[in-house]
DNA sequence: AACCAGTGGTTCAATATATGAACCATAATT
DNA sequence: AATTATGGTTCATATATTGAACCACTGGTT
C-alpha cells in the first residue's frame, strides 16, 4: 500500500467511473481497460460490483457499460445535505423572474466551484452551467466570489497551483487575480465578462451563513450582449438585495444591522 | 473470492454509502462500523479512498462523514443518458400547468421504479417523490404501468419476490396484481387511490419509444381529495393525450396511426 | 480532578484477496 | 477464411486487504 491513502482498489474503480464522460456515455470492457491501463480481467472484477451495487449498468443490446441509477439516489440525499439550497431557491426563483437570466447558486468544494441550483432563462439564448460540474475557481463571477473569501493560505495554493486560461478572458496573472479578489471583498459583487464562457457575462455575490461566513455565491448569468450597463446596475441592485435577505434568513446580521 | 461477484472490497466499500440516509446524513466512523459490522480500521480506509474521490467528504467541526459532491457530478450524466427526460420535460410543463398538480416520470431499473424528472404541484399541500429513490413496483400507479408492461417472467420473478404492503391499500394479493396488471395493459393507463402513499392518488400512463417498448411511467400525483371524479376524468385525457404525443415524438406509430 | 466511555485515527503480522498474463468464444471486418 | 476486434474466464502468485489491539483526544459523570 503505497501513495494515495485509502483502499486501492477502491480507488482505482472509482476512477473508473471518471472515465464516462459527456461525449463518452457508454464505454465497453476493452475500451475501460485501455483508457485506465488496467487489465482487463480486473477491470472486469470492478465493473461487476460496480454493477451490482448499481453503479454502472450494461446495456443488454450493446454489451457497454454506462452509469447506473445509484449516483441519482446519492445525489438526492446530497441535495437533502444542503437545507441552504432549500432557503435560497425561492429567492431563486423571484431575481430569475425578475431578470429572466439564468439565476445560479454555487459553492466551493476541495478548490473548485460546484452548481448545486439553477435556474434557466427562458430567453431562446440563454447560459445554462451543467449541475455538479467542478469548474476553476479563477475564472468567473461566480467562482472569483467564493474564492475571494477563502482563507488567504487557501486562495494561495489555488493561485499556485495555476491558473489556466479557460477562455481568452480569463485571469491568468496572480497579481492581476489578486487585486480582482481584493476588489470583490471590498465591493461585496463580482461582475466578469467571458472569462469562464466566450460571449457570457455574470454577475455574482456571496451569501453568508449564520456565522459570516460565505456559504455560497448566487449569480446572475447570461449572452454578454443582453448586460449592458443599464441591466448590469439593475440587476446588480437587485442580487445584493437577494443575498442580503438570504443571508439573513440564514441567520447573518450583518454588521450595520447589529444594534 | 465468494457469491457476491466481483471486487469485494469495492461492493464492502460501496455498501458503505447506503447507511447515509435522509435521517442520516452526517455518519461518524464508528457508527459506520457499526452498522457495517466492520472493523473500524476497514471502514477509515474505505472512507479514505471514498473522500479522496469526492463521494464523501469529512465535515471538518464535527468529524463526522457526509457524501460528498461526486454523486453529483455522476448523477448529472446520468441524466444526460436519458435524452428521454429533454423530450419529455416541456410536455410535463404543460400538464403541471394544465392539472397544477404534481407531475412525475419513473422508469424502471432492476425490478424497482424510480423517479427521474419530476414537476412540483405549486399548491401548498403537495406530493413530492424524491429523485432517485428506488420503489416497490407493485405499489401505485406510476410503477405498476411499468410493471404491466414488463416481459411476463419479470413479473413472475417480482410477484414470487415477495408483495410487501406499502401502505393499507396495497395490493398484495398475487391474483389481485395480475388482474390489475392486465386491466392497465387493456386500457392504456392505471388510477390508483393510497397504495403507495396514504393520502395520495394517482393516474400513470406508459411512455413508448421507438420500437413500441414502455421505457418510462408519466404521472399526474397528488392529495385524494383532489382527484375527484370530475378532475379525474379531465387529467387522464390530458395524461393520455401527452403519453401519446411524447411516444410519438420518441419515434413510436401507434397501430391505429400506421398507414 | 480523576474517571470512564466515547470518539477519530494508527499499527502490524497473517493470509485472504486482488491481480494480470494468457486463454476462450463470439462477432464484426477484411 | 483469416484477422482483429470484442466481452468474458482461468489460475498461480504475491500483493494489498484485513482486523485485533492500541493511541490520543474529547466531553460528560461522579
Amino acid at each position: 500500500m503505497q501513495e494515495g491513502k485509502g483502499t486501492k482498489s477502491l480507488a482505482v474503480a472509482l476512477g473508473l467511473l471518471d472515465y464516462f464522460t459527456e461525449e463518452r456515455l457508454q464505454l465497453g470492457l476493452s475500451a475501460l481497460a485501455r483508457l485506465s491501463g488496467l487489465p482487463k480481467a480486473n477491470v472486469f472484477r470492478h465493473l461487476l460490483a460496480l454493477e451490482e451495487k448499481g453503479y454502472i449498468k450494461q446495456d443488454a443490446a450493446t454489451k457497454k457499460y454506462q452509469l447506473g441509477f445509484k449516483p441519482l439516489e446519492l445525489a438526492y440525499l446530497v441535495n437533502k445535505q444542503f437545507s441552504l439550497r432549500d432557503v435560497v431557491l425561492p429567492y431563486m426563483k423571484r431575481l430569475k423572474e425578475e431578470t429572466n437570466e439564468t439565476v445560479c447558486l454555487q459553492v466551493e468544494d476541495s478548490g473548485r466551484g460546484i452548481c448545486i441550483e439553477r435556474l434557466e432563462s427562458n430567453n431562446r439564448l440563454l447560459y445554462l452551467p451543467p449541475l455538479g460540474s467542478r469548474e476553476y475557481l479563477h475564472a468567473g463571477a461566480s467562482r472569483k466570489v467564493l474564492l475571494a473569501f477563502l482563507p488567504e493560505e487557501r486562495i494561495a495554493e489555488i493561485i499556485d497551483a495555476g491558473l489556466p486560461a479557460v477562455t481568452a478572458k480569463t485571469v491568468t496573472d496572480p497579481e492581476q487575480l489578486r487585486r480582482d479578489l481584493k476588489l470583490i471583498r471590498e465591493k461585496g459583487y463580482a461582475v466578469t465578462e467571458e472569462e469562464h464562457v466566450e460571449g457570457v457575462s455574470a454577475i455574482s455575490a456571496p451569501v453568508r451563513g449564520r456565522d459570516g461566513k460565505v456559504v455560497a455565491s448566487l449569480s446572475i448569468v447570461g449572452p454578454a450582449f443582453r448586460f449592458n450597463r443599464e441591466k448590469k446596475e439593475k440587476y446588480l441592485e437587485k442580487l445584493l438585495q437577494t443575498v442580503r435577505e438570504i443571508s439573513r434568513e440564514l441567520g447573518y446580521l450583518p454588521a450595520e444591522q447589529r444594534n
